[in-house]
DNA sequence: GTTTTCGGTATACAAGTGTTTACTATAAGA
DNA sequence: TCTTATAGTAAACACTTGTATACCGAAAAC
C-alpha cells in the first residue's frame, strides 16, 4: 500500500494539484516554490525530488491540460460530425470541460504571452495543436459534404481564437449565465463556418 | 525648467516606462515594486509619492494602452470606411500599432485572466470597449450599404478575439514574416464579415 | 527672507524567496 | 538479515520583498 514509487507519485500529484489550485487565483507566474510546497503539505527541499524548478512543473501542467482537452474534443467532433451540428457539439464539450476543470484551463489561458520562456512556448505549441486538429477535421468534412471549405486553416485558427477568448469568460460567470455564453460562441463559430464555406473574393 | 510639478511628472513617466519595458519580458504580474524602481532609477520609498502600490500603477497602464489604441482604430475605420476595405485598413492600423508599441500591447494581452483583481477587471473593460466600438461601426456601415449585418455584436466579438489572439503573435515574429500574418488576419476578419453578412439559419 | 511644502534619499525592519546541507526513516535489494 | 537507496524533514544561507521612519534640499508660499 505504500510502495515507494506509489508514494512518490502521490506527493507528486499533491504538488501538481496544489499548483493548479493556487494558480487559479493569482496566475501561475506569480506562484513561489515555497508557496506551492506549503499548499501541498511538503517541505521546500522535498520539491526537488520531483522537479528541478517551477518551470519544469509548469511544463507538466501544460501537458496535462493539453492532452485531456484535445482528446475530449476529438471525440466530441467524431461523435457529432455526422449529425449536422459540428459546432454545437464541439463547443458544448469544450465549455463543459472548461467549467469542470477551471484551474487547468486558467493555466492554459493564463500565461500565453511573450516568446521568451519555455513554459509559454509549450503553451503556444499546445494551442497550435488544437488548430491543426480542427483544420484536419474541417477539411475532411468539407470534402465529404461536397461543400468546399476554402482556407480551412484560417477558419480553424479563427474558431480557436474565439473559443479560447470568449470561452475564458465562462470561468467568471455565474452558472445561470453560462448557457447564454455557450450559445453565443456557437453562433460565432457558425458565423465563421458560413464565411468560410463559400470562398471569398480574395484567396 | 524644473518646476516641481514638471519634475514630478517626469519621474512618474520614468516609472511607467520602466514598468512597460520590464513587463514585456516577464509579464506585469511578476514585477516587484523594487524592481520597477530600480529600472526607473529611483528609491523604493519615492514610489509612494506617485502610486499607492503596483496595482494602481497597473491601472494607469491599462488606461494608457486602451486610450491610444482605441482612438487610433476609430480613426482608421473612419478613414477606410467608404473605400471598401474596412477590414484591411483597420487590421493594418492595428498591427502597426502593435509592432510600434510592443510593450504596451503585451501588458494589454498579458494578464487578462481571472475576474479577481481590479487590474484584470479594467483590462476586460478596455477590451470590451473595442468590441462595442466595432459593433457600432459595423451596424452603421451595414445599414448604409443595405447589406444587413445580422448580429453585429457577435461579429465584432469574434473579430476582436481573432485580432487580439492572432495579432499577439506578431510580437514574437521576425519582421519579414509580419506581412504574412497581417494578411492572414485580414482574411480571417473578412471571413467573419462574410459569415455575418447574410443572416444565419439560426438567429 | 523666512517658513512651509514636498519629491526625493538613506536606512531599517520583518517577512518571504530559492537553494544547500546534514540528517532520518523506511522500502527495496543483496 | 544486513545494506543500500531514497522520499522526506529541519535548519541554515544569502538575498529580495513591501513598507515605515527620519531626514535633506530646493521649489513654493508668505
Amino acid at each position: 500500500m505504500k510502495s515507494r514509487a506509489e508514494q512518490k507519485e502521490k506527493t507528486r500529484r499533491k504538488l501538481i494539484d496544489a499548483t493548479l489550485r493556487l494558480s487559479a487565483e493569482r496566475g501561475f507566474a506569480t506562484l513561489s516554490l515555497r508557496e506551492v510546497c506549503k499548499g501541498a503539505g511538503i517541505t521546500p527541499a522535498a520539491f526537488y525530488r520531483h522537479f528541478r524548478d517551477m518551470e519544469e512543473l509548469g511544463l507538466v501542467l501544460v501537458d496535462e491540460v493539453g492532452l485531456g482537452l484535445r482528446e475530449l474534443l476529438r471525440a466530441a467532433r467524431r461523435r457529432f460530425q455526422r449529425r449536422g451540428g459540428v459546432a454545437r457539439g464541439s463547443v458544448e464539450t469544450f465549455i463543459k470541460y472548461v467549467t469542470e476543470n477551471p484551474n487547468l484551463f486558467r493555466v492554459l489561458l493564463g500565461e500565453r504571452q511573450g516568446g521568451s520562456n519555455s513554459f509559454q512556448k509549450a503553451l503556444h505549441a499546445e494551442i497550435n495543436r488544437f488548430v491543426e486538429d480542427l483544420t484536419v477535421d474541417l477539411e475532411r468534412e468539407s470534402r465529404k459534404a461536397k461543400r468546399p471549405l476554402e482556407e480551412a486553416g484560417l477558419a480553424a485558427e479563427a474558431i480557436c481564437a474565439v473559443a479560447f477568448t470568449v470561452g475564458a469568460e465562462v470561468l467568471d460567470l455565474p452558472k445561470h449565465r453560462r448557457l447564454d455564453l455557450t450559445e453565443r460562441i456557437i453562433n460565432e463559430v457558425n458565423m465563421i463556418l458560413r464565411g468560410a464555406s463559400l470562398g471569398g473574393r480574395r484567396a
